[in-house]
DNA sequence: GTAACTGCAAACGCTTTGCACCAAG
DNA sequence: CTTGGTGCAAAGCGTTTGCAGTTAC
């Protein structure tokens, strides 16, 4: 099982962490969280403020710009690395998930299970760092856009 | 061994590799290789200028963006990923190289020896992805700022 | 000699800040 | 009622573009 697929109960776990942070519950705030909470792909600034409109029309990209300030605050979502754009942002990890992302269409789909503990010692050793955090993440081609192109 | 180590006739051999694709050699070009050929660091378009003007005076800073460019698509420079600063530049890895970084004074070395194959392999068949690529990256302490710490 | 490169200045786009108004608690 | 949040407009900042003069080859 990938861990990624969507807890319907997230946003609403989201929004009392929120409140936790001393934060209150508006309009925008609801409906960028019902967004992030649930998405599959890694969504910038622009992008969100489009999406968010939907449900609450006159939306402020500042408003955008600030409310992933505090969801990033909160550790509710995380900055996506990636070739251009490093300005979009994904739900956080739980625990040890790494990202999986696919190059074609940008969804990304959280995975564990890596042991990396046998190369890291070895990679302290030879070097003299102390290693404190790895950062590791593939990228390939997901199976919805195997079978696009395989049908073009 | 670490594949960090530099190597002094890298520059040279970065100009001829430049004069391949096409470009001519100027001051300018050859006083930003001279500098991130050997960097231990990854280096910002502003740390360069003004490195730069110490062997180049007067090097104006679109013409470092410029090099950095033509290093980059040369595949001499790789962008480095940090939580912050996604616009700094070092050498690119050599074959199946892999960065790690001080988190302290922001050196770097490159390592390799990973064998992420098993893992890769399991991943691939749980999410269905085909994987073309993945990215690891340690983050630690170097010895040099171990014992700066030790000192204070 | 010619075309690529340079440095300057201006333009550009994304992000942040200031502020008056609004609304959550 | 209080004060944090909102949206707008303006400022800020890093990066890109236009251009006339310069220089590698």
């Amino acid at each position: 099982m990938i861990a990624s697929e969507t807890n319907p109960q997230m946003p609403e776990e989201w929004l009392a962490c929120l409140k936790n942070h001393g934060h209150r519950i508006t309009a925008p705030l609801k409906a960028l969280v019902e967004i992030l909470a649930v998405s599959s792909r890694a969504l910038g600034p622009l992008e969100l403020v489009e999406l968010g409109r939907k449900s609450c029309p006159g939306m402020g990209l500042v408003t955008v710009y600030r409310a992933l300030e505090k969801m990033e605050e909160a550790g509710l979502i995380q900055r996506v690395h990636q070739n251009q754009n490093c300005n979009m942002y994904l739900r956080a990890a739980h625990g040890h998930e790494h990202l999986l992302l696919c190059l074609s269409c940008g969804k990304i789909e959280f995975f564990s299970g890596d042991n990396l503990n046998e190369l890291i010692g070895r990679i302290a050793q030879k070097s003299g760092f102390v290693i404190r955090e790895h950062w590791l993440q593939l990228y390939g081609i997901c199976s919805d856009c195997q079978e696009k192109d395989d049908n073009q």
